[in-house]
DNA sequence: GGATGATAGTTTAATATTAAACCATTTACG
DNA sequence: CGTAAATGGTTTAATATTAAACTATCATCC
């Protein structure tokens, strides 16, 4: 790092850029979730069910994966899903080690009927921006985030 | 909402655009703050001592919304970073509602020298994006950011 | 000056979250 | 086969996080 000055114009693009980026996710996270309060849902519990909604059984693995948590967190989140019958979890004869983690009938009920909710919420707190900057955003995040 | 159709184009925009910004946090946010682990120190507990490192002695309401986090939150990580002795806190005699909340010398050595690193890591990072769409990214940050 | 209300911080109860150690099952391979 | 490695899930211990109830202090204003 013999060329990197602390504090440089580089340093300050990027800073600059990266807070921007947490606290817009913040708040707008906090802003398009504040509903989920009223169904007595946490946002892991909420993405949870969305993701056994839109895509189906689950285990548990393929959960965390797709909301980026630990595997320890999974369970925790899943067994509080499952207290409130909201989803159900299945071995897998085929495999022993798998569960199938499923909605269950109140759990599709209730995802249902709260997703509209959310959708628009998103809809509209992301409408500040036109459908141009919306697709520029999209292009950069995903440029930034796949950089991994 | 008589015009607003369910999975209409403009709600497309919307949730990719959400969905890639949420994402991006998470993963460059992961990846810039590996090196904490080291330190044994968390987002929370890193976000106050920079904030004090930056911005001097903060009362824990200014700290909280600096940080966007509760009051209850803040009780919390400050007293674990006061157990380690890396800040104290100090009653106002002016006003004996309020603690200030200060650096001590050890706390001010370990942000000092951890800062460096992580800033680097954040320009590093954020480097996959050329200086202008770092600064665009930045700009539709923060018009979505803002409209709470 | 004493009730009223606002404000800073704490506590409590519940859930989230992680890393690390652990158990159970399956797979690889000698 | 049978052991070793890999994999899915759980547990544990610690910290984070919130909402809501609470304490203490200060400000307001009859």
């Amino acid at each position: 790092m013999s060329t990197h000055h602390p504090g440089s114009q580089k340093d300050q693009h990027a800073l600059n850029a990266y807070i921007s980026l947490l606290r817009c996710t913040e708040t707008v996270t906090s802003d398009t979730c504040r509903h989920l309060a009223a169904e007595k849902l946490t946002v892991g519990q909420f993405g949870t069910l969305e993701a056994l909604y839109h895509l189906g059984p689950l285990c548990q693995r393929d959960i965390g994966k797709k909301l980026l948590k630990t595997g320890g967190n999974v369970t925790t989140v899943v067994g509080n899903l499952e207290k409130r019958a909201l989803v159900e979890r299945r071995r897998m004869p085929e495999d022993r080690r798998y569960y199938s983690v499923a909605l269950t009938e109140t759990g599709q009920e209730l995802i249902a009927r709260i997703m509209p909710r959310h959708i628009e919420n998103i809809t509209t707190r992301l409408a500040v921006l036109s459908l141009q900057e919306q697709d520029e955003l999209r292009r950069l995040c995903r440029k930034l985030g796949l950089a991994s």
